[in-house]
DNA sequence: CCCTTTCGCAACCTTTGGTTGCGTAAGGCT
DNA sequence: AGCCTTACGCAACCAAAGGTTGCGAAAGGG
């Protein structure tokens, strides 16, 4: 029922742009700062801050390149953050599903004392 | 391929404390920010402004009763949530693989060379 | 060898999650 | 009725987070 996530993952990413920024690491492979910030609407520098937190979080690893940084996604991290969306999800879907049947019972309770 | 999310549901889903609100009131019904800062580790005027942040983008609903205010859930809008939440896991998840499979063929050519 | 690029660090601003403190309205109890 | 309690809203205040600008320094390219 509770969630019990693992917050530090669900709140890296909370934040769209790190979501943005995971979108676009997964689609071109590895990317710097510099080159992540030309498609985002953020400066380079809060692009670093982000990637510093994913990589708190090892959503991602850096490996220097010359005078580059280069970050890739660790993919079976965020599986694991996919893993506790998901988790959310089902259990928020499974309680509405509970509280719809449930409303559905009453109604039709109501409508079978209507018809008598 | 980009989430394309409604950025106001998720940032709102985003928050830990409001996440164990929105499970607090999926679980126990109806409730007062009074009674669900009892069961939270915030003041009840914590509870109160995520109560407010929740209700902006419609989340939650509240209606005044007597001397207590009381909040419910917006099955609809939590529902909107969830498939948001989906959505991402799905995408990130098909990303993952189709990832996966191309390392494994990789891996799978150079064991080829490596055999002959 | 110089010029450009890329980065990291520091200062600063604004928003957000959180607190305490206080005034006030609604209920319960003699 | 009158008091005490309870639930709330508003305001001030504080710390952390997301964002910006402005630097200095190291790696590459003419």
């Amino acid at each position: 029922m509770t969630t019990a996530v693992d917050d530090a993952l669900w709140s890296a990413i909370g934040d769209p742009t790190r979501r943005s920024m995971i979108d676009l690491l997964l689609a071109g492979g590895p990317g710097t700062a510099t080159s992540l910030s030309e498609r985002l609407p953020v400066t380079r520098q809060a692009v670093s801050k982000h990637l510093a937190v994913l990589d708190r979080v090892g959503l991602i690893h850096s490996a220097a390149a010359g005078r580059e940084r280069h970050y890739r996604v660790d993919e079976a991290q965020l599986a694991r953050a996919v893993a506790q969306l998901t988790a959310v999800g089902d259990a928020w879907d499974a309680r509405l599903r509970r509280i719809k049947r449930i409303a559905e019972t009453i109604e039709r309770h109501r409508t079978d004392d209507q018809g008598e």
